[in-house]
RNA sequence: GGCCUUGUAGCAUAAUUGGAUACUGCACCUCGUUACGGCCGAGGAGAUUUGGGGUUCGAAUCCCUACAGGGUCACCA
């Protein structure tokens, strides 16, 4: 249709230019289906707003049979559409298998996500990113393209090596099996007690003298730590093999942690493996000119073009940092996976510097790709109180604030849900279903640039914008679709109700928001526009009545519209990682 | 301090990327009152979009400035 408004415009007007026909829905607020903004016309026009509107809308509508009026506000020239045209888009829906979905592109993408520290339990932050991380992939794929999703471990540095030190020093054997802590627990417990003792140690050497910087370079503790890092790098057996061990229980308590979250990966990398990826890529940057090496042997990448200060690629004694790994695990992975086209990284705003050098470093480098690499950067997420400080006991732990949820959900079900005739297991699958749903949603459905506020008080709301709202207007189109299912397509002579047009119009929609929510990387377009989706269906529901109506016609069109609605919610909250329940 | 970033009713948020009278939810007030599954629907009140200036036919959105948050400025990871 827009396409079909813009041809005859240019018909009219051959000197337009594509983008000065500017088409957009009509606001609820006026009378119209689409609205043609005029203001970018007036100079080909050569009339004011007014009669321009009223001209152009009078073309059109003699062009275009579907357009049965117009009418212009301003500079803005809103037409309406005849309600057989969306009858016939809404067939056309219905015979579209999996709606929504496009077609495959040659487009393939690497999302990264989650990459967490193994030396404490996944939190609240962990639970955005992964969230989001999967999320957007799922769109990805929506848009037709390919997505490998994975994430790379930071197992190895001096963080395990605390863990390492004070399990050893203090543990006395402590294992999950002994003491029945979930291996993730269990580690990040001794990181704690690690940093216990260093904080000890410092005020010691403050009241021996020391100044603040001397202390905290010359706790013994710490000292300790680094040279078990040391060793660790010389490959000793024995660090090896602890280090092994307790990495081993991590990944035991993240598989669990995965798991109740939903997220899944297809690649996993490993910073033990890629540490030492890049030095190779970092001496062909010098062969190149690209990098420069100092007196001391250290080798920088100029910036001073970019306006950034330069960066450090190679330390004076030849060994890496971060930036040199993550230069050459991203030339890894497009070996890897030759057929991708772009990388994502999900990370959090903290790190905007970090991505912004990595990216111009890429492409310094000559590595095209760097393009086509993004960082997807969401705000923090903020508790009443302030931000999260682990040191300050204030982190929300991923698996107790799952389990609360989960908790609630469960009272709030057995309250007032319909749950006859459900086993036990069926129950609990309900309650999980419902809790998640309500975090995922509560978590997706703000921009992911903009810092969010979580208060763990409130939990999850389940009225208004809310996952389990939506849930439950699923279930209650899949009760009415028990009791009688949907034939077929619609007659276009079929009379309708606005209500009714409403919902068929939101749903025309659907494949542009796909497309914007890939473009943007966001799945709070896919959550506005569900809920968006569901309001319309809940206003139509209490409006007409389905089962009552005499008329078969009309009686079919409106389980159509159930069925549909009910399809399309539960693919756009598969898009967001939520599963949607048959009852609740 | 330099650079980056954010500021929208009491709270939480949206705005098709420069378009109309700034969307929505929670909380608050009024109406419908057990139905096709009420975790509902209809309506009301609440905003100088942090303040000030500018660009534009048009600004929450772009520019300048002030104020207030946050982030980042390691041969740490």
């Amino acid at each position: 249709m827009q396409e079909l408004i813009g041809n005859k415009l240019k018909e009219l007007y051959p000197e337009l230019t594509e983008n000065l026909i500017q088409i957009q829905k009509t606001r609820a607020e006026f009378e119209g289906d689409m609205t043609l903004v005029v203001f970018p016309l007036l100079r080909v026009t050569k009339k004011n707003p007014v009669e321009s509107g009223n001209f152009i809308g009078e073309f059109l509508q003699k062009e275009i049979p579907m357009i049965t009026g117009f009418n212009v506000v301003k500079g803005f020239l809103n037409l309406e559409i005849d309600s057989q045209y969306w009858l016939e888009q809404f067939n056309s829906i219905l015979e579209t298998k999996s709606y929504g979905q496009h077609t495959a592109t040659d487009k393939a993408y690497i999302v990264e996500y989650s990459s967490p520290n193994t030396n404490k339990p996944l939190h609240l932050g962990h639970l955005r990113n992964n969230f989001l991380g999967y999320s957007v992939a799922e769109i990805l794929k929506a848009n037709g393209h390919e997505v490998v999703k994975t994430q790379i471990i930071n197992d190895r540095g001096i963080h395990i090596c605390k863990s390492m030190l004070a399990w050893e020093k203090l543990g006395n054997g402590e294992t999950p099996n002994s003491s029945g802590l979930k291996g993730d627990k269990l580690v990040g417990k001794y990181y704690v007690a690690f940093d216990k003792q260093y904080k000890e140690e410092i005020a010691e050497l403050l009241e021996a003298g020391k100044t603040k910087e001397e202390a905290e370079k010359q706790a013994p503790i710490l000292i300790e730590a680094q040279e078990m890092l040391m060793k660790w790098e010389k490959n000793d057996p024995e660090t090896i093999e602890l280090w092994k061990t307790m990495n081993g229980w991590v990944y035991e308590g993240f598989a669990v942690t995965y798991n109740t979250m939903g997220v899944d990966f297809d690649k996993l990398y490993y910073e033990s493996d890629t540490y030492i990826l890049g030095k190779d890529i970092v001496e062909e940057g010098l062969q190149k000119k690209v990098l420069y090496k100092k007196e001391d042997g250290s080798v920088w990448c100029d910036l001073s073009d970019e306006k950034m200060d330069d960066k450090l690629l190679l330390r004076g004694d030849g060994t890496s940092v971060y930036m040199t790994q993550d230069v050459g695990t991203a030339v890894e992975r497009f070996k890897d996976y030759p057929k991708t086209t772009g990388m994502i990284y999900t990370v959090g705003n903290e790190q905007d510097h970090h991505f912004k050098v990595l990216f111009v470093i890429l492409k310094k480098l000559g590595y095209s790709f760097a393009n086509e690499c993004s960082h997807l950067s969401y705000g923090m997420v903020n508790l009443p109180t302030g931000r999260m400080k682990s040191r300050e006991g204030t982190v929300v732990d991923a698996d107790e604030l799952m389990q609360d949820v989960v908790d609630d959900a469960k009272a709030i079900a057995e309250e007032r849900g319909h749950l006859e005739g459900m086993s036990e297991e069926q129950r609990n699958s309900l309650y999980k279903t419902i809790g998640m749903g309500g975090l995922k949603y509560y978590l997706l459905k703000v921009d992911p640039r903009k810092s969010m506020m979580f208060n763990p008080e409130e939990s999850i709301d389940l009225n208004g914008n809310t996952g389990p709202f939506i849930q439950y207007t699923y279930a209650r189109t899949q009760s009415i679709l028990r009791k009688q299912s949907a034939k077929g397509t619609i007659e276009i002579e079929t009379e309708v109700e606005k209500s009714e047009l409403d919902i068929i119009k939101h749903l025309a929609g659907l494949p542009e928001m796909i497309t914007e929510a890939g473009k943007n990387q966001s799945p709070a377009l896919v959550s506005n526009y569900t809920y968006e989706l569901v309001k319309l269906y809940n206003s139509f529901y209490q409006s007409v009545s389905i089962f009552k109506e005499e008329d078969d016609k009309k009686q079919n069109l409106r389980l159509l519209l159930t069925q549909q609605v009910s399809e399309t919610v539960e693919f756009t909250m598969s898009l967001l990682g939520i599963s949607v329940p048959e009852k609740m």
